[in-house]
RNA sequence: GCCGCGGUAGUAUAGCCUGGACCAGUAUGCGGGCCUGUCAAGCCCGUGACCCGGGUUCAAAUCCCGGCCGCGGCGCCA
């Protein structure tokens, strides 16, 4: 390896380290030249450390060569570390420069000030555009994220499962499907893994999950909705209702909201993005009705949304500050979900079967997971296919599956792209997206 | 898909409403120069732009039409 250490690395052991020899690679962030000084401020994805280039104190060819640097050079530097009233603390007093690469050309944005360019040339240069640490940490973020989600139910007992996500079926709950040429036949990419967690747990698995791509072929102009997302997904057994579910997407977020506070780099970018810890009360989040909430907003807000409607969009915000004020949360189930709105696959209420035991979770006004019982009894869900005027041929693998011995079950899918930019307060899911696929975009 | 707003140097913006003094201003970047402790380094010089096409007018960055692109609202959804 060429580079040994992370900048922040160098930093925590700066102490047993001052006075002798390191190496700094990166990339050039900013140059101060003094003339007979220059400082040289390198930039890793963990932080930035100050190297001096002092003339009579360093050889005149690298003296030369370090003339030659601008913005975005690949570096390692050379030399002895010491402590000076940096903001780090320390800088590391140049002996030796190592040029791994020059920008041929001007660069199209500025890694410092990246973020005051438009959404649109930052994803353009997307890769210029992350290196900016403010935007990194997004992804840090979002990578903390999907990993607390493996912890998490994996410690629960659940088991990661591998989906495909080239599919026979046209669509399952409404969504438009991208169609691809599979050999002489039409495919389509998933639009959720939803057929195959609920196959796995009737293979036997009982309990999985699973992070992965979905593809929603809707021309939405959003700042929530992208045509390919990460889905975190879980489909559980043997439950005994929908609440079951519920309990284990709390637990979720529980463990984010407490370990996003206990954990000093993610305490520290949630600080940086100037936003709140996420906020969950000792009870739990509340679980709301959807037939309350239709109350809730008429007469708290004076909004009416039509029964066995869906909330639109500015229902959700209502909700979701009307929560915060009444239960200090963040987060609110709305439960109990018109039939008329949910997929074919969602258990209805036994008494009541124009409703059904599907929940949405909004996270600060939007909403970052659905989830629900499934009806997993193979006569009911051939009538359900009925009622939604769906023909039976075109679902008769999945109808198969619960021919020879289903559990009761239920599960949720959570939006990555959609948690990240709520626990951070991004104003465009794109952001939340490394290299986002929208209407427009298919490049880089 | 429907609707609204916008497009000025590499980037970000001023100017547009009320056409002329704008061969387009500012910041940053880039090129050159000065400077041995900067930390948004500073100072001096230079460089570089009105999305495309058509129209109105003596005169268009500015007004009108079309196209393309961008941003957002709604719907649908995570």
């Amino acid at each position: 390896m060429i580079k040994d250490m992370f900048i922040r690395d160098i930093l925590l052991k700066a102490g047993e380290l001052e006075g002798s020899r390191v190496k700094v690679c990166g990339w050039v962030h900013r140059i101060r030249d003094l003339g007979g000084v220059k400082f040289v401020i390198v930039r890793d994805r963990t932080g930035f450390l100050q190297t001096v280039f002092k003339r009579g104190e360093v050889p005149g060819d690298v003296m030369g060569l370090a003339d030659s640097l601008k913005e975005e050079c690949v570096v390692c530097v050379d030399g002895v570390l010491r402590r000076a009233p940096t903001r780090e603390g320390f800088e590391v007093l140049a002996l030796e420069l190592n040029v791994l690469s020059y920008p041929v050309e001007p660069l199209p944005l500025e890694v410092h000030s990246s973020l005051s360019a438009g959404l649109s040339t930052r994803l353009r240069y997307r890769w210029i555009d992350v290196r900016n640490p403010k935007v990194s940490a997004v992804f840090m973020v979002k990578s903390w994220v999907a990993r607390k989600f493996r912890e998490y139910y994996s410690g629960q007992g659940f088991v990661e499962i591998f989906t495909p996500k080239i599919v026979a079926s046209g669509t399952e709950s409404g969504a438009d499907v991208f169609p691809v040429l599979y050999f002489d036949r039409t495919a389509y990419l998933a639009q959720s893994p939803q057929f195959y967690k609920q196959f796995a747990v009737i293979a036997g698995f009982e309990r999985v999950f699973e992070i992965g791509p979905v593809f929603r072929a809707e021309p939405h102009h959003t700042i929530r909705h992208l045509n390919e997302y990460h889905s975190l997904d879980i489909e559980i057994g043997f439950i005994n209702s929908f609440h079951d579910v519920m309990n284990y997407v709390e637990g979720f977020f529980k463990k984010l909201a407490e370990d996003s506070v206990k954990e000093e780099g993610i305490k520290r970018i949630m600080e940086d993005f100037n936003v709140e810890p996420i906020r969950i009360p000792e009870g739990g989040a509340p679980r709301i009705p959807i037939r309350k909430v239709y109350e809730i907003l008429e007469e708290e807000y004076g909004k009416s949304i039509p029964p066995g409607e869906d909330l639109d969009s500015e229902g959700e915000r209502l909700l979701g500050s009307y929560v915060r004020e009444k239960y200090g949360s963040d987060l609110v189930f709305v439960t109990e979900y018109p039939w008329k709105v949910r997929p074919f696959y969602t258990m209805r209420k036994e008494d009541e079967p124009n409703w059904t035991y599907g929940f949405d979770l909004l996270m600060r006004g939007l909403e970052v997971v659905t989830g629900g019982q499934r009806e997993h009894r193979y006569e009911n869900l051939k009538k359900n296919l009925a009622d939604k005027g769906l023909r039976y041929e075109d679902f008769q693998y999945y109808l198969e599956f619960f021919k020879y011995g289903a559990p009761p079950h239920g599960g949720a899918g959570m939006g990555l792209e959609r948690i990240t930019m709520q626990m951070l307060g991004l104003q465009n899911i794109r952001e939340a997206r490394l290299l986002p696929r929208d209407t427009e975009r298919i490049t880089p």
